[in-house]
Order: C-alpha cells, then sequence, then structure tokens
DNA sequence: ATCTTGAAGTTTGCATACAGAGGGAGTTCA
DNA sequence: TGAACTCCCTCTGTATGCAAACTTCAAGAT
C-alpha cells in the first residue's frame, strides 16, 4: 500500500508538498504506481490526507524531473520509459560524468574523500548482500559528495537529475544482476581511487570505464531478448 | 509596466499558469523583475489579473528551472545569477552541443536542413540591425530544429534547459558586442555548413568552435573589469 | 456495423478563504 | 543607547468551492 507507515506522514519541518512529493515519487520508484498510471488529484490527496493543492504542486514537480508525464488539462500519468530513455541518459552520463571526475580530482578535500571511502565500503557491503534498496541509497550518497566536491555544481546536479529521471527503471537496469551489481561497485571503488591520486586524467578514463560499462551491460541484456 | 500590452491577456488556448508563466519569465528576461527582486503572490496575481493559484505554480516551475530560487516559507526571487554561473553553463555546453551537433548531422533530413538554413539567413539580418530581441528569438527557433532532428531529445532538452537558465543575463553576455554577435551568427553559419555535409565530425568541430568563441569572449569580457 | 449524439459523472483549472509564520515599528526595560 | 518584547500587518501554505472540460457509455442515426 501507499503508506505502510502513517508514522512520518506530516513530521513537524516539512511542508504537505514535499510530504506528497517524497511519497509519490518513492511510490514511482518502488513500482506502487506504474507506468501509465493516470495520478488522480483527489484519489492521492485522499490517500495521503491532504487536500488537492499540495498534491498537484507535487505532481507538477514530478512531470518537470520526468517522472511523470501532463497532456494540460487531463490527468497527470506516471511517465513511460523506454530502454532508449535509459540509453540517451547514459550517453549523456558518459559525457558529462568523467569531466565532473576529472573536475573533482582536482578540487576534492581530504574529508570528502574519507566520507567517499565510507560510502564505498558500504557500497560494497550492501553488494554483498544484494540489498538493492540501501545500495541505491548508498549511490545516491556517492553523487551527492561528488556534488559537494565538484566546483561547477550545474554539472553535478545535472547528472544527478539525469539519474532520478529514469530511476524507477531500477529494475530492469544492470543492478538486477549480482554480478553486474558487484562489478558496478568496483568500478565506483576505482574511481575513488583515481580521486584519491588527485589526477584529473586518471579519474576521468575511470568513470568513463564505469559509464561504457553500465553501458555495455544494457545493451547486452537488450540483444538476448 | 508589467502589461505594455493588455490584448494577449489570456487569450483562449493557454492556460491562465501558462500565461503567468511566460509574462514572469519574460519580465525576468528584459530586467524589468531584478535579480534579488521578491516575487509575492498577491502582487503578482494582481498585476497579471488573476488568482494566487496559477501564479504560485508557474512560481513553482521558474523555481525549477532555475530561474527563481526559493526558501521554504518565504517569497520566491529571482535568481541571481554571476558570471560563474554563465561560465559553469558553457562547460556543460562545451560537453554536449559537439556531440549533439554530430547526432544531428548523422540523422538530419532535408526539409530540417532547409529550416535551418532559413533560420541562418535570419540570425544574420537581425544581427546586421543588431535587433538583439529577434536574434534571440531566431537562436531558439535555431535550437527547436536541432532539438527535433536530434535522436536523443532529452541531450536537446539537457542544452535549451541549461540556456534559458542564464538567458536572463544576455545583457552582459557576448551579445551586446555588436561585433561578436555577427562573428556569433557566423559560427552558426559554419554549423549548419558542417550540418549540409552530413559528417559528424566536421559539425562537432564547428559546434567546439563556436561553444569555445563564446566562452573565449566572456573570459575576454571578465578580465576587462 | 460504424459513426454520431448526448447526458451523467469525474477531473482538472482556477478562485477564494483561512490559519499560522514571519517581519517590522514602536514601546518597555536594562 | 541598546536589547527584547509585543502588536500589527503581510505573506505563504493549505483547504475547499465552483465551473468548464473531458471521459464514458449507451442510445439513436446512417
Amino acid at each position: 500500500m501507499f503508506f505502510a507507515n502513517r508514522r512520518d506522514q506530516l513530521s513537524q519541518d516539512l511542508t504537505r508538498r514535499e510530504f506528497a512529493y517524497t511519497r509519490i515519487k518513492d511510490a514511482i520508484r518502488n513500482s506502487q504506481l506504474k507506468p501509465g498510471e493516470p495520478l488522480t488529484e483527489t484519489r492521492l490527496s485522499k490517500l495521503l490526507g491532504i487536500s488537492r493543492t499540495p498534491v498537484r504542486e507535487a505532481l507538477q514537480q514530478l512531470v518537470q524531473e520526468g517522472l511523470a508525464e501532463s497532456v494540460p488539462g487531463h490527468a497527470v500519468t506516471v511517465a513511460n520509459r523506454t530502454i532508449q530513455d535509459l540509453l540517451d541518459v547514459l550517453h549523456i552520463r558518459s559525457l558529462l560524468e568523467p569531466e565532473q571526475a576529472r573536475l573533482v580530482a582536482e578540487a576534492i578535500t581530504d574529508e570528502q574523500l574519507d566520507a567517499l571511502e565510507t560510502v564505498t565500503e558500504e557500497l560494497v557491503r550492501t553488494a554483498q548482500r544484494h540489498d538493492l534498496l540501501n545500495w541505491a541509497v548508498e549511490d545516491a550518497a556517492y553523487h551527492e559528495i561528488l556534488k559537494e566536491a565538484c566546483p561547477n555544481r550545474l554539472l553535478s546536479e545535472t547528472v544527478i537529475q539525469l539519474k532520478t529521471r529514469v530511476h524507477h527503471m531500477a529494475n530492469i537496469d544492470t543492478h538486477t544482476d549480482p554480478a553486474r551489481l558487484k562489478a558496478c561497485t568496483e568500478e565506483h571503488r576505482a574511481v575513488v581511487e583515481a580521486l584519491k591520486t588527485r589526477d584529473g586524467n586518471l579519474a576521468r578514463e575511470a568513470m568513463e570505464a564505469h559509464i561504457d560499462a553500465l553501458t555495455n551491460s544494457l545493451l547486452r541484456r537488450i540483444s538476448y531478448r
């Protein structure tokens, strides 16, 4: 159901809009809300126990982030992404993330490196248990650190935005394959190792290798069908 | 004033939200609304002759596009962009647009090439009159065609989004310099010429040269201060 | 059989009402 | 003089009401 736990429903320092936003977004991500499904304002507002106004604003945000689609004067629906969308995102990431890695390598602080180290260890641990949920959490933390360490914030934000756009496809993404998940984690670690040297080119190459691996894994998966 | 002309105020096939959005966006672009200025919902709704609801939604959209900023529980303000923001955008564009040009070169149709040709002629004409307003319109049309012709739509949309993010800085951008405006137009034409050959590498290089020129012009301008 | 029409019930888009948060002026107290 | 408090006013966040648009579905027309 939409709310297994009502405890955090309206925790003090969260506006109703933010509350609705995170709930609906999570529901899309874990496929409780399926692609193409109409997101009726009244239905959601009843489910969430709030009025239509904040729900409506949350939906607008989701549409702008590409997680939902809207035809004016018509119900908002959950976005129906394709494999091609995933490939498109990867293509853009292959242009942005290596450069991001390069910039980060030349600007990262020791504290940030330590933080990355910790996150990487968590990635390894969650990958071993095949704990996809927490792996994704750590992956987000990883990107968050890169964002903080990158002199070009907009670049990092763009990367994150692109990732969230197709995040609800994680199930058909490479991460369902346990072997691939571990390999992916190793690639993350390789990037961190490169960052440690503060050699921009090394970091760029490590990130390139990572995105290439993601892409190839996806392509291989497609060709199997 | 906010509305020199009331004639198109609520033209039939435009929702009030879209109406508010374009009006406020235009006002930000031409500096009728200045950076840091608070965008009070009631004030705007009175100015626009509509209620707070669609204004509020328009503001939300502007915030997500980076043209405005919002502190929760506080008025939305016009974003205060810096030269560094402009440079950051150019850096990202330098990663994306050459690749976009490459993809377009390999997929563009004859009709789209014709359309680009027409737009380019308009760019030349407006540049000669130093008609910045219409030049910007044609530039948008130019990018719109590239978007249509690019197999990776998301890539094109990302580029457009990045451009709009700093579009209201056009005044301190390179375009205030007449010579630079003409040069810029020539670079556009060079890209189109390259696209005509349908040679991906040629198009990529032409676009690279264009972004580099933009960046260098901006850097030169900064160093003068 | 297919297209048109139309009436009922949803659903969106917008307006408006209201409560609580925030900011500022003036006043009190140290 | 300056700090803190209070009252007032404005503004945001949210709820709700209402009309127009849209969907659906079935009856009627071609």
